[in-house]
DNA sequence: CGTTTTTGACCCGCGC
DNA sequence: GCGCGGGTCAAAAACG
């Protein structure tokens, strides 16, 4: 299963933002279901639910001299960001990277900072980066860097998490350059399946609405690196860069500048008007990989937010239709697996609650719902013996899912 | 038509 | 002071 979650992953299928929306819509439409491609199932990010270990077959396939590591590490550790109290610092060699799976079965890449040099620190990093608080593992997790970003980054670690308005980019322009405070993250990178490779990466979605502003090709690095700024919201100051890593072309290296200064979008927000993403001419894995999409003007948003609020009190029923108590009845999953499994979402939450309160409810509802019933969130609701449940069966049977989770 | 993407030009910090 | 490199702007193109 994991194995299949790391193809999807590198063949740039997979992303989060799909698995929320799979969740929030599947009462109301069936068109997920309609669109089924055996091949490129609909949005699948996360891995089914299973025992939070690292996945050994991910760091054997990256050929990493970490894979022991990775194998000791997960007979002792429940959360990968318990490397810091494990005293795993510098068990990586420099510019080292592996991957774990956090206690909510999120992928984290784990890195060993200071590039070339000793003395690096462990960073976990959650691959769909999220507003958080500060982790309280010394340092925030997010905030590193990494190898791959080369020397134009180098020195570039994060100052504290300082938060810095940014009026004017004009007025302010590069005078805060250096003192910005950047936050680093590798992912996989997908398979760009354009025509045109050279326009760009296809980037992975984040759930926050991203416009792209600029591209520049970067000295050293054969890949250009592309700009972004948060289209939420005409105030914020949110930025990030994307680059392929020039030490690994397989991964995308994303810098986060500045923070967001407005709630979460929705979960349909962050999906909404998806216009090129959905490009006939570009390739499907594109529209499935893509940033998350493109919101409007701000007053249209605010309307298109109300709308959507209406339609989320719908998919909170549904929601509620799939709590613990419910599920381990469906699942037949004992109650105590369940506290276990609550336990490990919670534990997830104190370290990643964001900064705006409630913000990412949806989310971690989705998030945990996710873990609990993955194949569902896939397909809409099916009547008995119609042409979804018979995708939905045939997607449980190709990938194996051990059964039990389909409803 | 509204929005995003593309892309060349421009601006500015920094190193020499 | 100059040139390089990175970041941003903005007009045009693309797209649904």
């Amino acid at each position: 299963m994991c194995d299949y979650f790391w193809q999807r992953m590198e063949s740039g299928r997979g992303d989060l933002t799909d698995v929320v929306r799979s969740g929030s819509r599947r009462a109301a439409s069936s068109s997920s279901a309609a669109e089924f491609d055996p091949a490129v199932p609909a949005g699948w990010l996360l891995p089914p639910p299973e025992p939070a270990v690292f996945p050994p077959a991910a760091a054997a396939a990256a050929g990493s001299p970490s894979g022991n590591l990775v194998e000791s590490l997960s007979r002792r550790l429940r959360d990968p960001l318990e490397l810091y109290d494990a005293g795993a610092e510098g068990m990586l060699p420099p510019g080292e990277e592996m991957v774990v799976k956090s206690p909510c079965n999120d992928l984290l890449r784990v890195l060993q900072i200071s590039p070339g040099g000793g003395g690096g620190k462990l960073q976990a990093l959650p691959l769909s980066p999220m507003p958080r608080r500060p982790c309280p593992l010394g340092g925030q997790p997010s905030s590193s860097m990494t190898a791959a970003s080369g020397s134009s980054m180098a020195g570039s670690v994060d100052h504290g998490g300082g938060v810095q308005q940014i009026s004017s980019p004009r007025a302010m322009g590069i005078k805060r350059r250096k003192s910005q405070a950047k936050k680093v993250v590798c992912i996989p990178a997908p398979i760009a399946a354009s025509s045109r490779p050279s326009t760009g990466e296809v980037v992975p979605s984040d759930l926050w609405a991203w416009r792209k502003y600029g591209q520049k090709p970067i000295k050293g690095s054969p890949y250009p690196r592309g700009y972004y700024r948060c289209s939420s919201s005409k105030g914020c100051s949110a930025r990030k860069q994307v680059e392929r890593s020039r030490t690994d072309p397989n991964m995308l290296v994303i810098t986060y500048t500045s923070e967001h200064n407005h709630p979460w979008p929705t979960q349909r927000n962050a999906l909404a008007g998806s216009t090129r993403s959905h490009s006939s001419k570009n390739a499907a894995a594109a529209a499935a990989f893509t940033t998350a999409s493109p919101l409007p003007k701000e007053e249209s948003v605010q309307a298109k937010r109300n709308l959507v609020k209406e339609e989320d009190d719908v998919d909170e029923e549904l929601l509620a239709a799939s709590k613990p108590e419910e599920k381990a009845a469906v699942n037949q999953s004992t109650p105590a697996a369940e506290d276990d499994e609550l336990d490990r979402i919670l534990q997830y939450q104190s370290y990643y609650k964001p900064m705006i309160p409630g913000q990412a409810d949806d989310f971690f509802a989705g998030l945990a719902e996710l873990e609990a019933d993955p194949v569902s969130l896939i397909f809409s609701k099916n009547k008995p013996g119609g042409e979804e449940e018979e995708q939905e069966k045939a997607f449980v049977d190709m990938f194996d899912w051990g059964g039990g989770n389909t409803n």
